[in-house]
DNA sequence: TTATCTGACACTAAATTAGTATCATTTATT
DNA sequence: AATAAATGATACTAATTTAGTGTCAGATAA
């Protein structure tokens, strides 16, 4: 792969997300989306807290408590859950410190990143859990029509390699 | 950060390459674009043999030796340099392996990721060491005339902050 | 009162990235 | 011929980041 894009903290969030955007309004425990996504349970678990700090999310406690998506899921940008997680969006900080650099060799490289990175930036910026959830449902429409196979995903162990990583 | 982009590799072959493109057609010795860079010597030898054995460069042996940049700067492009230290850029393992993902959620994601990957990628594929040469010789000039510091980078230790870092 | 949840947080393991060291061989110079 | 300055090859260690585990306290529904 070219270079990580994102974490496996990024990736379980946004695939929590949506379990979450699927059951809009209701609680659903770490255990289930641990099983359902083949999540590892208690990674899964500081990951929404995570998200429930950073008011994505809810959750309540005890039996039948759970996590339940807080904001609408079109106000939800794939660049939030990524900076929740990989940190914010920051230029290089050479431009930041308004000095020019040492480096000149660097400099003209990194000119060239930055300018890369804030196409990546606004690309992730645009994609929100609202569309995510929309592809899904088309996704697993025409599957269904198609008879391939079926939705849910059967492993639940935590190192299945069923699923494709991202790197 | 964002996300990494590039490895100190990828950052320290194309100031590497910066180097030798300023001296087109000599040979230059890893000890001098250690010093002038301020990279770490032994790290820069490992990387400017890659670089030999990636064609970009050959090598002369024995003293007076050193690198000297074999391929045409404008056919050098930063995403080769990637290539070589980053890994090739390869599409996600569902889409090559034609398969439909076994969990939707990580593949209406992952859609969105390769879309993504392929702009980074083309972007990369555009900038050349050519591209870059100028523009460190246009930064050079603006320098010199506004009489803001020198050209050459100062510190030779392996360890100086002074130069931003890519993260 | 019990099973099922989350909150908080400390900890370990694995993988990747960064950097160091050594020895053999080549080559220009003296 | 001897020496100094260079690369080739390759093994090794250190540092950092990422991934994953474990535990205990408290909340809540049945």
């Amino acid at each position: 792969m070219l270079m990580k894009v994102l974490t496996k903290n990024t990736d379980y969030a946004i695939r929590a997300l949506l379990v979450l955007g699927t059951h809009e309004g209701e609680y659903v425990s770490a255990r289930q989306i641990s099983q359902q996504q083949g999540i590892p349970y208690q990674f899964l678990r500081r990951i929404l807290q995570e998200l429930n700090k950073n008011g994505l999310t809810t959750s309540r406690e005890g039996a039948h408590g759970g996590v339940r998506l807080e904001k609408n899921p079109d106000a939800i940008r794939v660049r939030d859950v990524i900076e929740i997680f990989q940190g914010k969006v920051e230029l290089s900080e050479c431009m930041f410190r308004k000095q020019i650099c040492a480096n000149r060799a660097s400099c003209v490289l990194r000119h060239e990143i930055m300018r890369i990175e804030e196409i990546v930036s606004r690309e992730f910026g645009q994609i929100t859990l609202g569309k995510l959830l929309t592809d899904l449902t088309k996704l697993n429409a025409t599957a269904t029509m198609d008879h391939t196979d079926e939705f849910e995903i059967i492993n639940s162990g935590s190192h299945e390699k069923t699923d494709c990583d991202h790197r």
